[in-house]
DNA sequence: TCAATAGTGTCTGTGAGACACTATACT
DNA sequence: AGTATAGTGTCTCACAGACACTATTGA
C-alpha cells in the first residue's frame, strides 16, 4: 500500500506509572486520586501524556518527578533515584472511553519514602498495598479497584518486579543507599509474601560476587546484634538466580 | 491540568513484528524488502498501522497473517500457528523522519515454514539469519543493516526468545507439532549458539513433568535409531529452568 | 561392517533448604 | 537474665555436567 500520512488513526499516548516500594514491610503502590471524569473520585496510576519532542522513557521519568519528586536513576550515578524501565503497553480500543488512546505502562522500583505529596494536577496520593489493590494472593477480591485498566496494569507491574528479584540483584533498589542483609531480606518477603530462612538468605547474597559490597560501618537500627551495612554492587544479573519458594 | 482532547500530539501508533525462526539449523529472522521512502530498497521488519478499532495484538497477528500467511496462536487449538506476544515499545521522536511514531514491536516464534511469500504490499520477504543481522555474538558488525531502528528491535526480539527458551517450554514452538528430543534439542542449540550434551538434555526434558506428551509414533527422520515423537506438553513454566551454558 | 542417532546408567561437584550453634546488641 | 537479630557450620537431597555404555536404524 503507498504512504499516505494522513490516512493513519491519530492515537493518543500515554505513560502510566507502577511505582512499587516496600514501606514498613508492606509492598507497595503508589496511586493517585482522579479530579475529573471519567472515573472521578477514583484512585489510578500516575501517568501523563507523553509530548510532541519527547521519548518514552523520558516522558516517564518526567511524570515522576512531577507527581512524586523522585528522580530516575542516571546511568552513572550510582545511589541516587529509583529505578525506571518499560513494563508493558496498553492499547485496547475503549481502555479509555474518551479517545483512542495507546498507554505505554513503565515499572519503578524506589526505596521508602517519607510522603507521597501528589505534585501538581492530582487531588492526592498515597501509598496502597498492593495486595488491597490486586486481592490478597489467596484469590480474595481486591478491596479498592483503580480506574480504566490499570488493575491489570498494575498486576502486570507487580508480577514483573517479583520475577526480576529473582534473577537480577534490583531488590537494592527497594533500599536505601546503605543497608543490611535483614533490610534486604524483607524486602524479599514483603514482595514475595513468603518467609525466607536469614541463615540461608545470608550465605546465599553475601556469597554472590558482586551482589553486595561492604560498605564500612554497622547499624543496629533493627535491634539485635549490630549489622554490617552493604551498598549495591555492580552485578545486575544473579546467577544462579535466587527461586522463590513454594514450587 | 484540566483535560483538553484537542491539546494532545497527534501520534502514530504502529506495529512492528520480530518472527524468529529455526531453519536448517540456523535461527532466522524474517524481513521484508522496503519499496519505498525512507530506506527504499533496505531490509526491514515486517509490520503496519495499527487500525481504528482494533487491539494491538489483533493488529500484530493482522500483518503477521498478511505477510506471512501464518496464524498465530488461538489459545484452545495447541498445535495450530505461532507464538506471539508483546515485546516491547519504541518511540523516540525522529526514528521515523517522517513523523511522529510510536511501535509496538511484537515477536513471533514460528516452526520452520516452506517460503515465506510476502503478502501484498511487500517487494520481497526472506529469512535471515540474526547473526548476519546482528553480528555474530564474537562482536563481529552486523552485514545487513535494517531501516529505522529495527537492528535494535530485533535484538530486544532475539534476546527475549533467547531466554524465554530457559525457563518456559516456548521452544516447542519452533518445532512441528510432533518433533523428536533431538529436533528440540536442535532448535537450543541454533538459538543459543552452543553445543548440548544429548544426554543430559535427553534426560532433562524428558524428566521435566508437563513438557513433553509421547505422540505415539517414531521416526528416523534424521538417521539412525527411531527416535520416539513427542508433542508440547501443557506446562509453559520450566521449574527447574533450562539453563544456558557458557556463565 | 561402520556410522549415525536414540536412550540409560553412573559419578561428581555445586548449591538450596533445614537447622544447630555462636556472637553481640538492648531491656 | 531474657530476647532480639547477625552470622557460621554442617548435613542432606536435587540436579547439572561429564561420560561409559547399550539399542536400533541405514549405508
Amino acid at each position: 500500500m503507498p504512504y499516505d500520512p494522513s490516512a493513519f488513526p491519530a492515537f493518543a499516548v500515554t505513560v502510566d506509572l507502577v511505582v512499587l516500594t516496600v514501606r514498613r514491610d508492606a509492598f507497595c503502590a503508589l496511586v493517585v486520586r482522579r479530579g475529573e471524569e471519567p472515573f472521578r473520585g477514583w484512585w489510578a496510576l500516575p501517568g501523563g501524556f507523553v509530548r510532541k519532542d519527547e521519548d518514552l522513557v523520558t516522558a516517564a521519568a518526567r511524570e515522576l518527578a512531577e507527581e512524586t519528586g523522585l528522580h530516575a536513576q542516571d546511568p552513572g550515578s550510582p545511589p541516587a533515584g529509583a529505578h525506571l524501565e518499560q513494563l508493558a503497553t496498553y492499547g485496547d480500543p475503549g481502555r479509555d472511553p474518551r479517545m483512542r488512546v495507546v498507554s505505554v505502562a513503565h515499572l519503578v522500583l524506589a526505596p521508602d519514602l517519607p510522603a507521597p505529596t501528589a505534585g501538581g494536577d492530582a487531588g492526592g496520593a498515597r501509598w496502597m498495598p498492593v495486595d488491597q489493590l490486586l486481592g490478597a494472593s489467596g484469590a480474595g477480591a481486591p478491596s479498592e479497584r483503580l480506574a480504566f485498566d490499570h488493575n491489570r496494569i498494575l498486576g502486570d507491574g507487580v508480577e514483573r518486579a517479583r520475577s526480576k528479584l529473582e534473577y537480577s540483584s534490583l531488590a537494592a533498589a527497594f533500599c536505601p543507599p546503605q543497608f543490611t542483609v535483614g533490610e534486604l531480606r524483607r524486602v524479599y518477603e514483603a514482595v514475595w509474601g513468603v518467609s525466607l530462612d536469614p541463615r540461608n538468605f545470608h550465605r546465599k547474597v553475601t556469597g554472590t560476587p558482586g551482589f553486595l559490597v561492604p560498605a564500612g560501618g554497622t547499624t543496629t537500627r533493627q535491634g539485635g546484634r549490630p549489622a554490617q551495612l552493604f551498598r549495591a554492587g555492580e552485578a545486575t544479573l544473579l546467577n544462579p538466580p535466587m527461586l522463590r519458594p513454594e514450587v
